[in-house]
DNA sequence: GCAATGGTTCGGCCACGGCCGAACTGTCCC
DNA sequence: GGGACAGTTCGGCCGTGGCCGAACCATTGC
């Protein structure tokens, strides 16, 4: 199979209203079971399988077994890259001014459910690993005695509650793990709290605020630049 | 129509085998007639009629009228860089190492035809016309007496011909013109000759030698990067 | 064990769209 | 004028593929 005809075979799986649906669904990092994506791509579970099995078939998405729900997520930047592009030329629809310039904002910093990624999901991850704060394993995470002293001290308090602790985060945009779970929610709401960052409209994107570019700097050793 | 419907119909357009190859047939920037584009696309001329009206209608395309010939051309550099996003994740075949990396050689310096685009082709043009040695107009272009001498000076003497003397070629990648015609066929074989340029295998882009470097520079104060 | 839930496979329906042959328009050139 | 050539439009054929209903696994929880 030549090159073109790889690249318009790939091109074609984007073509489809619900398989754009699906992959736009996930271009924020997040990962989704089938039957949240079926619903997001307004069509039946079913065809929603057979979307998501040719879709990781070209390799677009990965999966990951968990119990009887199957994860879905985008298999690599590349991937998201490749959506942007497209974005770039479909977005600037005449009459209408904004273009999609999400992708830059969604890359420095963005919430994942909860909590934080994008760059600055990434440094706080590698700021607290480093400064042995926290301990990240690959299926789950803990918070040494000096981290919590740290963290107590921060005013990042997680929640009491069954959910996950601490756990790493695969980030979509930096292909590296950050914080989730009920750490990584409180160190997001207390960044929130301090007025650190602060949410955008109608996007997961956050910005840095003044005080944050500051904050993270003092606090973490954290320069996001933009 | 929603934002990821336009980019589901985008998508599909790059999804057809022959639409694919008409598009990458037009990524080196430059423009070709219907006949030529059902070549490359391996279908009748009427299919190719229809696919490329689709095309512009998107506005993935802009055609000029000359003549009895339309010529064909990529809308915008954005078109090109979705083409270079989607072959990034088609490119890297299992098995096979060579990624899609001509993406940045096309842009640094190509060839068009017979003649330089890219940064280079661009780099040169403006050198021209900022030293008053060309003057280009948006349907042909003069050369100076000054430009006359420095041109034989240089070594590059266009050939007698019918073929038109010096007109401005729309640049894809850099989205301003370089210099096509006997001038700039002259000026691209003077460069092979002297060496400072050397065409690459199975590609358009040109690579700049040492003594190109060197020499652009010193008689054209052009500095390329990479 | 059984029911409930997430997910997949199968079968059949149907529409969209790619393709070409044939006929038509428009331009160039002798 | 007439012939050659570029390009388009029309009509019809046909395959691909999206969609859902129904039935079928697999896991969880009672």
């Amino acid at each position: 199979m030549s090159d073109i005809t790889r690249m318009a075979s790939i091109a074609a799986l984007l073509g489809d209203p619900a398989r754009a649906n699906i992959l736009t669904a996930l271009m924020d990092g997040r990962a989704l079971t089938a039957k949240e994506l079926a619903f997001a791509a307004h069509v039946s579970p079913q065809t929603t399988s057979g979307h998501l099995a040719r879709l990781t078939d070209a390799d677009l998405l990965t999966v990951e077994k968990q119990g009887r729900h199957r994860y879905f997520r985008l298999a690599s930047p590349l991937v998201g890259q490749m959506l942007e592009g497209v974005m770039a030329v479909a977005g600037p629809e005449p009459g209408r001014t904004t273009a999609w310039r999400g992708g830059d904002a969604l890359r420095t910093a963005r919430t994942c459910y909860d909590h934080l990624a994008g760059r600055l999901g990434v440094a706080l991850a590698d700021s607290l690993t480093a400064a042995g704060h926290v301990a990240l394993s690959p299926d789950g995470g803990e918070v040494t005695d000096r981290g919590h002293a740290f963290l107590c001290d921060f005013g990042a308090v997680p929640l009491a509650g069954k959910r996950i602790f601490c756990r790493p985060c695969l980030d979509w945009s930096e292909r590296r793990p950050h914080i989730a779970g009920r750490l990584g929610a409180a160190l997001a709401s207390r960044c929130l709290e301090l007025a650190w960052i602060a949410r955008q409209r109608d996007s997961r994107a956050v910005s840095i605020t003044a005080a944050g570019a500051h904050g993270f700097a003092e606090r973490f050793g954290i320069h996001i630049d933009g």
